[in-house]
Parts: structure tokens; C-alpha cells; sequence
DNA sequence: TATCGATAAATTGTCGACAATAGCGATATT
DNA sequence: AATATCGCTATTGTCGACAATTTATCGATA
């Protein structure tokens, strides 16, 4: 057991803001740390490469990134912790499937929440954030013209991440990306047929409102732009499985 | 004491099967279980009997509650993603000290937060919330009389987590009882020893707004209510080590 | 005597092994 | 032939032991 893992783990406490996308070939040999594992794992859950309900077996995602099951349990735990994942006891970790109680419950919270972010933003009047929100819109921009819809789907909740991050407040900002998460596994799970395709053009105007210090319009930007993002969306029936069954057993 | 080189923790043949007896360890099983242990962990820092930048051994710990050390492992992990507990790499688990920062961004948090959980339960109108927060908030004033102020401090903070799982959301729930043990922290570190004992008074008339239905009344209560506490913080200076150790440099 | 270095002790991090439980398939019975 | 029961397998839950790192103590030396 003569393994050279050099493993820095430095200050577990403090989340690494900054969101990469790095495929790096740490499958099957070689140890990936916690955050690795967990970054992978939401972000296969952010681009629906994992659906809801899929069972997220341990044997079998310590295999596939090389490490102990314990570390797998790990971070699975922590999943849970944010409902991302559930934890059925002696059953195992599968990827949530919000209710739609759930999923009001949380566009309910974002609302107030947003708009406190937004609030920070424009007291901040700080020209590097402007610079680092239009990058991203640019980045959003580029992922749709690519037609990468799941690269879409998770920039653009990880827009509404970044503006918490600079925010300054880290807490919005955990709450923000643990919030943004589940609104990943909403859309995807009622998100009608028909793409809006409007996101991007609004998370743009809302960084132009931001620049010019428009904090009224601003917040009404992004207050609008939650409550398309929801419109969008087919909360009046129940979960596909259970409308199904239910149907099924209506005839 | 002739132990030179004693490598083995079991050469003592001390039987460990039942050490350190299970009198208020376990809450009446054979072992606590992983909520009970985060209960009362959590119980306790929010009555302050264990106070900020308390060390949490893994192993007293253990012993204490008479599990293993694994599952104390897991509750710490879980206290520290809730931001109640800090954990140090290779060095331990200690009860969180929020920094000024952190104690303005729970209360920024917090205030939109409970206006939402406001509207909610004046949206339900039902009298059975009513009955379950008079009867807390009785419960908050029994323990005023008994001059239990750590009582106080904790049934205050359980008033809004109650509050909180009334209204239905789960979400808002979680999110309060996390904001409610932080607050907790705060105030037991910000705190002026002068005791407003303003807070029963003010849980009392927001209970008294919602049974009457009047919303605008109730959430104008509750921000005054969160303001107050917040007024009655000592936030100007950093916290009490930080502060003296700044002056103790700086002579 | 004070500072620096080395050794010792205690505590945390990690892992593999064992036990328990749910799911599934085969088998036998009505 | 359909169903209920029993046993098997695969996966999860739990634990104790080992390894690594940090902290404390002690001794040597200038």
C-alpha cells in the first residue's frame, strides 16, 4: 500500500468559489479528493448526465472514482444534507426528486433572497463585478449558440450562484448555490417541452441594470426572471412517475 | 510502569465492552442515536453550555454517549456543514465563533425570511397555529419566571424555527432552524450584559397580530423584532479574544 | 538560563473487514 | 397455474485497527 497521495486538504471550511468544469482522468486510478467527488457528482446532477431517481450505488461511484467507499459515503451524506440526494436507509442514496411543494418552496425563497443579493451588488459599486458577471453571461451566450443545452441549464444557475459569491455574503452565497442546485432538478424534472430560451437575455439585462446602479430595476429584472423561470415551467401536475401511475390505475 | 514501547492500545485487557456506563449518555436505548446525538450537541451550544471555540474531542465525545467514534464523526460533519461547529483539518471539531460579518449576514438573511414565513401562516388561517404558538409562547415566559436564561435564550430561538414549521414550507423550516442556531452563537458572543427581556413581549404580539389575521401588522413586529435584537448586539467591535489581542499588539 | 531540536503522546484521518438488511429468485404447495 | 414462503445475493451500516499529523514534553547546547 505504497500510494504517494500527496493529498492537500487545505481548510475544508472554505468552499472553493470558483466553478470549473475540468474533466480530469482521475477515473479508476488514482484518488480524487472530496471536493472533486462532490463537484462531479452535482455537476452530473446540474446537466441531468444523472436523472432523478437514479440510484447512486457506493460500490459503484468508489470504483468509477477510484476511492474508498467511505469517502463516497461522505460526500453522499453531504448531498443529502442539501436534498439534493435522498438516503433511503438500507436502501441507498438516489438523486432527489422534488415535489412540487417543494419546488414552490423553493422559488419562494429565491425571490426574497435574490433580491437581497442584488441589493449588495449595487451598494457595492464595484466595477470587477460587473466585469465578472458579463464574462459569465458571455460564457452563458457561447453555450447556447453551441446549442449545449445541459452546459445552458447549469450556467445558468450557477449565474445566480456567482452573483451571491460577489455578493460578499457567504451565506446567501452557500444558500444561493445549494438553492440553485435543486432548482437544476426542478427544471428538468417539470420543465415543459417547449424551451423558453429567455434566460439568457434576461440574465444579461440584469447585469446591464447592476452596472448602471439601477437597483429598483434591477430587482424587478430579476424578480420577473424568477417568475418566468417558474412560469415555464408545469407545476399543476404531480412528478411524471406518479402522474403516470396514477393514470395507469385510473383506466 | 515498564511500558517502554507499547504500540497496542489492547495490551491493557481492560475490557471495554461496558465502560463509562450508560447513565445520561444514551437517551434510554442501548446507544443514542445519530439524531438524538445531534440534539443534544446542538441543545447544548444553543443553551451555551458549550461555549464558542469549545474543542469537540471525536473520542470524549464517543465515550460520552457511549457510541463510536465513526458515528460522532458523521454528526460533527453534519454540524459543521450547518456552520455550528468549525472543523480543522487534523485538528478537530470546535463550537463556531461567527464574526461580526457573519452575524450581519444572518440577520440580513433572516429578515426577509420570516416576513415570507409571516405571510404563510396569515395565508392559513388556522386556529390550531394559533393555539401551538400561544402555548410556546407561554412556555417562553414560564421560563422567564424561573429566570431561566438559558432557556430563554434557546426557547426564543425556537419560537421562529416553530414558527417556521407551521407555515409548511420544509424548506423555510431548515433554513430557520440553521439561521436560529447561528443566532444563538451571536448572541451568546455579542450580547451586552444588559438584558433587554423585550424579546417575550415581542413574540407575544407578533402571535397576537397573526391571530388576527393582520399581515401588514405582524411582519411591520417581526422586522422591529429581529431589529431590536440586532440593536441590542454589540457588532461595532470584533469579537471579544480578537478584539483584546488587537489592543494587547497594538500597546 | 533560555532557545532550539528531537522524541513522545494524543488526536484525527483513512481504510478494510464483518454484520445486518432489503430485494429477488427459486421452489413448493393449493 | 398462481401464489405464498423460504433462502440467496448484493448492497448498505457499523466498527475496530492502522497511519499520519499535530501538539506537548524533555533534553542538549550555546
Amino acid at each position: 500500500m505504497q500510494k504517494k497521495t500527496v493529498k492537500r486538504r487545505d481548510a475544508g471550511a472554505s468552499a472553493p468559489p470558483s466553478l470549473q468544469d475540468e474533466r480530469q482522468a482521475n477515473d479508476g486510478e488514482g484518488g480524487a479528493s472530496d471536493q472533486e467527488i462532490y463537484e462531479r457528482i452535482i455537476t452530473s446532477i446540474m446537466e441531468h448526465r444523472l436523472p432523478p431517481g437514479t440510484k447512486l450505488g457506493e460500490d459503484k461511484l468508489a470504483k468509477i472514482f477510484g476511492v474508498s467507499r467511505a469517502r463516497v459515503r461522505q460526500v453522499l451524506a453531504r448531498l443529502a444534507l442539501e436534498r439534493v440526494v435522498v438516503l433511503h436507509p438500507n436502501r441507498g442514496a438516489f438523486v432527489a426528486e422534488p415535489t412540487v411543494e417543494e419546488a414552490r418552496e423553493v422559488f419562494e425563497v429565491r425571490r426574497p433572497l435574490e433580491a437581497l443579493v442584488v441589493r449588495r451588488i449595487v451598494a457595492k459599486k464595484d466595477p470587477a463585478i460587473i466585469a465578472r458577471l458579463r464574462a459569465h453571461v458571455e460564457a452563458e451566450e457561447a453555450a447556447r449558440a453551441a446549442r449545449d443545452r445541459r452546459a445552458i441549464i447549469r450556467l445558468s444557475g450557477e449565474y445566480h450562484v456567482l452573483l451571491a459569491e460577489l455578493s460578499g455574503s457567504t451565506l446567501a452565497a452557500r444558500l444561493m448555490h445549494e438553492l440553485a442546485s435543486l432548482t437544476c432538478l426542478i427544471i428538468f424534472l417539470y420543465d415543459a417541452p417547449t424551451v423558453p430560451a429567455c434566460r439568457d437575455q434576461e440574465h444579461s439585462e440584469i447585469t446591464q441594470a447592476l452596472a448602471d446602479g439601477d437597483e429598483a430595476t434591477a430587482i424587478r429584472l430579476m424578480t420577473e426572471h424568477l417568475e418566468h423561470v417558474e412560469a415555464c415551467l408545469d407545476l399543476s401536475r404531480g412528478r411524471p412517475e406518479e402522474l403516470d401511475l396514477e393514470a395507469a390505475l385510473a383506466d
